[in-house]
DNA sequence: TTTCATT
């Protein structure tokens, strides 16, 4: 019925009003088709705008892909049908790039001329907005992954494209998880409007990446790591969020009490008895969890009373532990917790975090000494609450801090949402750079950069 | 400055 060798296709861009009897006419006319399937999801049965497509021999598909992919526009849609192999025929995504820092004003073809050397190229888009405007990055893909990481060596970094803020960003596409953790945070942000809690739970997420990113350098391959399982477990939390629209809707758990509501109050109340404006105390044990950046724990309690410290040490899998009727909002919350203790628990910590932050904690930072050159950072775009502590906790992980200053108004004592930071060697302040920067907490992005030598910008 | 979706 079907030739041994055919070729499954991915069929994307089509509108969801079209089923596989509209469909069929399109794809006919390359050869006999074996089988045409629209994606629907599994719980939902809605139509997710894709499809999948064998034809009984491998030609056909060929000859469809050649006349098709990117080739017409159906209607309803922005952007060119796609017609070429699914992922579960070849290689995964091993060989493709993101590319960052674009100027506004490159085109596909300036991309595509910049990487060429490098190897065969698949596929170079340039991001743009529903306007067409840039969104000044892309995504190229090699045929093979030593182009790409060729590409890689050569040009990330090498140069700064004008329009553009930083130098040129070239590396490989986040997978899937790393997408979902994306997502994660943005609706995290989304939340953090509503609450001052709520930075919290970004703060913690920009830890958890830190986390990640870390683990990611110390062992080359994550792929095999428990940490995958979590990541997967939290994209299944948002994605209950999301369709619940938690965002727009208040939640109300069948007793009747929001949960959102309850915890937030539940933080309130923290803050009020131990002082807003105490400095948190830093733990003294590095293996118990990452130093929550208040200084307290976003959650202290799951819906039906248990501490999750309880939870954890007796080795029960939050999910499991907790009732069936938690509302989603509270197990993303609850699963944000876990999952970052999860991977100190299990000893899957590179080094940097192992270091004792206490030492350097208990001295003074506010002392402000610099290190030698290289080992300075600057950070900007600061959330205003971010105090010397926070701040320092936020960058402990990545080495020993030798001071931490957050810039204050004299005035108004404010702060002035920017400071530095200083590790006793370059290679912490790298490392710092390479996980901090870009990171979103609340509505904004931290910059991280090496702080500037003081010369630097003196004329004479 | 991370897509548009992959049974």
């Amino acid at each position: 019925m079907k030739e041994p060798d055919a070729i499954k296709l991915f069929i994307g861009q089509i509108p969801r009003n079209l089923e596989e009897k509209d469909l069929k006419p399109i794809f006919e006319q390359f050869g006999k088709i074996y089988e045409l399937t629209v994606i629907k999801d599994k719980y939902t049965g809605v139509h997710k705008g894709c499809a999948f497509l064998t034809y009984c021999a491998r030609e056909s598909a060929v000859k469809a892909q050649s006349a098709l992919h990117e080739q017409k526009t159906l209607p309803g849609m922005n952007r060119p049908i796609q017609v070429k192999p699914a992922d579960s025929e070849g290689r995964g995504e091993d060989r493709k790039l993101f590319v960052g820092m674009l100027g506004k004003q490159q085109s596909d073809e300036d991309v595509r001329k910049m990487f060429e050397p490098f190897g065969s190229i698949d596929e170079c888009t340039v991001l743009k907005g529903p306007d067409g405007t840039s969104k000044g990055c892309a995504f190229v893909k090699f045929q093979s992954h030593s182009e790409a990481q060729s590409a890689i060596n050569s040009l990330h970094g090498s140069r700064t494209l004008p329009g553009a803020s930083s130098s040129l960003v070239v590396k490989f596409a986040d997978t899937d998880k790393e997408r979902g953790m994306r997502r994660m945070q943005q609706v995290a942000s989304q939340l953090s409007i509503y609450s001052p809690v709520t930075l919290n739970f970004n703060a913690y997420n920009a830890y958890t990446q830190a986390v990640l990113q870390q683990q990611a350098l110390a062992a080359q391959s994550s792929y095999l790591s428990p940490v995958s399982t979590v990541a997967a477990l939290q994209m299944q939390q948002m994605a209950a969020l999301n369709a619940n629209g938690i965002i727009a809707a208040p939640l109300t758990s069948s007793s009747g009490e929001s949960h959102l509501h309850h915890s937030i109050t539940a933080e309130l109340l923290a803050l009020q008895e131990r002082g807003a404006n105490t400095p948190p105390t830093i733990a003294a044990t590095p293996i118990s969890a990452l130093p929550p950046l208040n200084g307290y724990s976003p959650v202290q309690a799951t819906s039906n009373g248990q501490p999750i410290s309880e939870i954890y040490s007796s080795g029960v899998h939050p999910y499991q532990a907790q009732s069936p009727a938690l509302d989603p909002l509270q197990q993303a919350y609850a699963g944000m917790q876990y999952y970052t203790a999860y991977p100190t628990a299990y000893g899957l910590v590179s080094q940097p975090f192992l270091q004792q932050p206490t030492l350097v904690a208990q001295q003074q930072p506010q002392l402000q000494r610099e290190g030698p050159e290289g080992c300075n950072i600057f950070i900007y775009h600061l959330p205003q609450e971010f105090t010397d502590s926070e701040m320092l906790q936020m960058f402990l992980t990545f080495g020993n801090v030798i001071s931490a200053k957050v810039f204050v108004d004299r005035a108004t004592n404010q702060s002035k949402c920017f400071g530095f930071v200083s590790f006793d060697n370059p290679a912490s302040a790298q490392t710092a750079i390479q996980a901090m920067n870009g990171f979103q907490i609340g509505m904004k992005r931290l910059k991280v950069q090496l702080k500037r030598p003081k010369d630097a910008n003196r004329p004479y």
